[in-house]
RNA sequence: GGAAGGUUGGCGGAGUGGUUGAACGCGGCGGUCUUGAAAACCGUUGACUCGAAAGGGUCCGGGGGUUCGAAUCCCUCACCUUCCGCCA
């Protein structure tokens, strides 16, 4: 949520930033007349809570004293109710608000481009290397099939479309990467791993930004009222909801591996083959809160970190800062790394990184207390460090023999106990 | 699932209808002392919100109710603790 004191008195320079993201000058008029007629409210009734406050003293004082209360009380009820009307009218005036400023996204960093879609994204910098080796290169899928680690038709029995079975040797590099991930986040990298719930409530997923927004994208438990998280972001970051953090314990750098769940309700079709774009599927998360000061810094130090984990394991990527237009809704500043996938001839984003200044912590009310005594809303960032399931695919692709083996990379290994390639079934 | 008790400020913990926004302790901040630090002592210290300010309002797990007036009474929901039942 944007601060609407931004609306209220930087109105025209608010409204030309978020202009870049495409938000309409209406909806923005709307949240700061809506905030007008609060305010307008608020004032009303303070007057009369003060002089029913008044009155309920000097009540007591007369009563006490054995004087007669009768008619101040008759007209203390009178005011009661008119307080109760315009609390009615102030509550309706608020919910409004709220869901007019929830609909609004992050301001922007004023040094990114400028642009509605991916077109307009700038490759900031590219790291490795990549050959074509002399043997005709396979696709993940051609590859996954030698191996024997894919099987997407029985996913499809057990569940439907988007939810692949990784199986044997992919299932043992999968879950090695996940732990070789998270052991490079927590040894190396000052962060501290979390196992968060797999499922949560409307107020976690509204903390995060993905309610009210975007339900259509997620899984529910009706039932319940629960939703599946379509990445671990949402509980690591919802674990401060609502909490009042220390000065001197930030940056706190938390880490986890989820599943994801994710419905893609507005990608039907587009990027389906394979593994490259699934409902289901696992994820080593970075979050971090940190002193306002230094957002943008640690931001920077996020993405390295998010890198340090493909550079690991010897792959090929680039990585991208995104435009205004196609940043996430929460982001003021977001780098994208995207791994070069040989056999699909693309770049395949397997990590987001973003500054969410204090937008994500003004939903979350997750504030510190700062050194010169103030209390205030901390920033949050994170980042993928990284999605696997493209992970995989550019793993596969860029370490694939002429026979038909894949290279596990070095840093692997201990955790495959020492097999240093896959192997093709017989 | 059944029964009982509980939920108060950054933390611990008083407080059962009228100067209680909340005693007391810890922690934090400022100071005295000290070469420096610790200890001790003195002072200070909740959040949110309206207001240019003065000042006002709201908040004692969430929601609703009774009352002129609620942290205090009633209803309801959630969570925690203990006991019982069930179960990986």
């Amino acid at each position: 949520m944007i601060d609407i004191k931004k609306l209220r008195d930087e109105f025209e320079t608010t409204a030309a930033a978020l202009a870049r993201r495409g938000v309409a000058l209406a909806t923005l008029e709307k949240a700061r007349d809506l905030d007008a007629r609060r305010r307008s409210l608020v004032g009303e009734t303070e007057n009369l809570k003060a002089q029913r406050n008044a009155a309920s003293k000097a009540i007591g004082k007369i009563a006490k004293e054995g004087g007669d209360i009768a008619s101040a009380k008759e007209e203390m009820r009178k005011v009661g109710d008119r307080i109760a009307e315009i609390d009615r009218e102030l509550a309706a005036v608020e919910h409004d608000l709220r869901e007019t400023l929830l609909m609004i996204p992050n301001i922007p960093a004023p040094e990114i481009p400028t642009g509605m879609d991916s077109s307009a994204n700038v490759v900031v910098r590219k790291v490795g290397e990549w050959k074509d080796p002399d043997f005709k290169i396979l696709d993940h899928m051609a590859i996954g099939e030698k191996l024997g680690i894919f099987d997407f038709p029985r996913g499809v029995k057990l569940t439907g479309t988007g939810f692949p079975i990784i199986l044997g040797q992919g299932a043992k590099l999968q879950r090695a990467l996940i732990q070789y991930m998270l052991d490079v986040h927590c040894q190396t990298q000052g962060y501290t791993e979390m196992l968060p719930p797999f499922v949560v409530n409307s107020d976690s997923m509204t903390g995060t930004g993905q309610l009210p927004k975007f339900a259509e994208d997620l899984y529910h438990c009706q039932i319940d009222d629960f939703w599946l998280i379509p990445t671990a972001e949402v509980p690591v970051t919802n674990y401060f909801r609502d909490d009042m953090l220390q000065a001197k314990d930030l940056p706190i750098k938390l880490t986890a591996y989820t599943p994801c769940f994710r419905r893609e309700a507005g990608s039907a079709g587009k990027m389906t083959r394979g593994m490259l774009r699934v409902h289901q599927f696992d994820k080593v998360e970075m979050v971090n809160f940190v002193h306002p000061d230094t957002s943008f810094q640690q931001l920077e130090i996020l993405v390295k970190e998010a890198e340090a984990v493909l550079t690991g394991l010897g792959l090929h990527f680039r990585v991208l800062q995104l435009c205004s237009g196609d940043m996430g809704f929460s982001a003021a500043k977001c780098y994208d790394l995207e791994l070069w996938a040989p056999g699909e001839q693309q770049w395949l984003e397997v990590s987001s990184c973003s500054c969410f200044t204090d937008y994500q912590a003004r939903r979350l009310n997750c504030r510190f207390k700062d050194s010169d005594g103030k209390t205030k809303l901390v920033h949050t960032l994170n980042g993928s460090g990284v999605a696997l399931p493209r992970l995989m695919v550019a793993l596969l692709e860029q370490h694939q023999n002429a026979d038909g083996s894949v290279t596990i990379p070095e840093v692997l290994r201990p955790y495959m106990n020492g097999q240093e390639k896959l192997l093709p079934k017989a």
